[in-house]
DNA sequence: GGACTTTGACCACTG
DNA sequence: GCAGTGGTCAAAGTC
């Protein structure tokens, strides 16, 4: 694999591993913290109404403070988004450029019975209805990735690409053939919508929604949802790039079940680096990478990298609940 | 004439 | 029950 720092003529390898789903102390989930707080609350009886009083609404208010705070992470993860999409408009997902190829049958289309067995497909729980269009991470794909439950969902992925500005068609080109089937203009975003459904074959469920970035309106936001039951059609000229390519620096990030890793690329700029000019090349991107602008951009992908993960973000729940009583 | 796009209307979901 | 919204349909238009 080539995505791993190769050569180290002279740098230092990078591999970070930032093992987010495993937390160093063990955390209790967000619901075990509630149910310990609750625990506190009720065991807080024998005292008389007075100070229960007084510690209700003490406590009251120390959830609206952690009500708030909570409200400031979750802006700040939006925003950590927002500034992600809109600087390298890169494939958020770090999934290759065409959409999840798994076959996923039975999803069938058509009106309201579409989004029906979407929701049957969905249907572990109530909070997993509509995350398709709730999840504001940066990285919604596989939101079916196994998580021990036996529900299966829709694996949505989604891919973001910076194009003229001046370009008003809503067309992103990833190899396979889409009929466009509705355009609205929704509440957060001035720019109309695309929906496009695989026209590759009749009964591939995959769909596609193709929105400009409320924020950046060079970004073209695709989102895919479902899988090809089709192989992928023979690549175009055009088609977008893989991610480590479509970046700007040779860097991409993965999240797999022992964490993200963040990988550079050191193969970039060419694939098969001559001998003769590696060393060069490799002067250049240790330079590169050791610029403000490098690392700068290396943060903010770890931070949306982080932000994107739902064991990190369950973890940063799970804190603030334990956090809670002690306040 | 067929394939595709556009767009107004309809429907289900949610608060 | 109602209004707002997103997603989809399907007729009409275009290529």
């Amino acid at each position: 694999m080539d995505a791993a720092w190769r050569g180290g003529v002279g740098c230092a390898p990078v591999c970070l591993d930032l093992c987010v789903g495993r937390s160093p102390v063990r955390e209790p989930s967000p619901a075990t913290a509630r149910h310990e707080l609750l625990d506190r609350l009720s065991s807080c009886g024998g005292g008389d109404s007075t100070m229960m009083t007084n510690e209700a609404k003490i406590l009251e208010a120390k959830v609206t403070q952690m009500s708030e705070e909570n409200r400031r992470l979750t802006e700040m993860i939006t925003r950590l988004y927002g500034t992600q999409i809109a600087r390298n408009g890169i494939d958020s997902t770090n999934s290759p450029s065409p959409p999840p190829r798994p076959v996923s049958p039975s999803l069938t289309t058509g009106k309201k019975r579409g989004r029906e067995s979407m929701d049957t497909a969905n249907s572990c729980d109530a909070n997993n209805n509509n995350n398709n269009q709730k999840i504001t991470g940066a990285d919604a794909e596989s939101f079916g990735v196994d998580d021990g439950t036996a529900c299966r969902r829709i694996k949505v992925s989604r891919v973001c690409r910076r194009i003229d500005p001046s370009d008003t068609t809503l067309v992103v080109k990833d190899g396979y053939q889409w009929r466009k089937y509705g355009q609205k203009v929704t509440r957060d975003n001035p720019s109309p919508r695309a929906y496009f459904r695989c026209a590759f074959a009749p009964s591939c469920p995959v769909k596609k929604k193709v929105q400009r970035s409320a924020d950046d309106s060079s970004v073209l936001v695709a989102t895919y949802e479902g899988e090809h039951n089709h192989p992928h059609p023979s690549p175009r000229a055009g088609d977008l790039p893989s991610p480590a390519a479509a970046a700007s620096l040779p860097c991409s990030i993965s999240i797999n079940s022992s964490g993200p890793t963040i990988t550079l690329d050191l193969t970039k700029n060419g694939g098969g680096v001559q001998a003769a000019t590696a060393a060069a090349d490799m002067k250049e991107v240790c330079r590169e990478v050791a610029s403000p602008e490098f690392r700068s951009a290396l943060v903010e992908q770890m931070a949306s990298a982080l932000t994107s993960d739902p064991k990190f973000t369950g973890a940063l729940a799970a804190a603030i609940m334990q956090k809670l009583p002690e306040f």
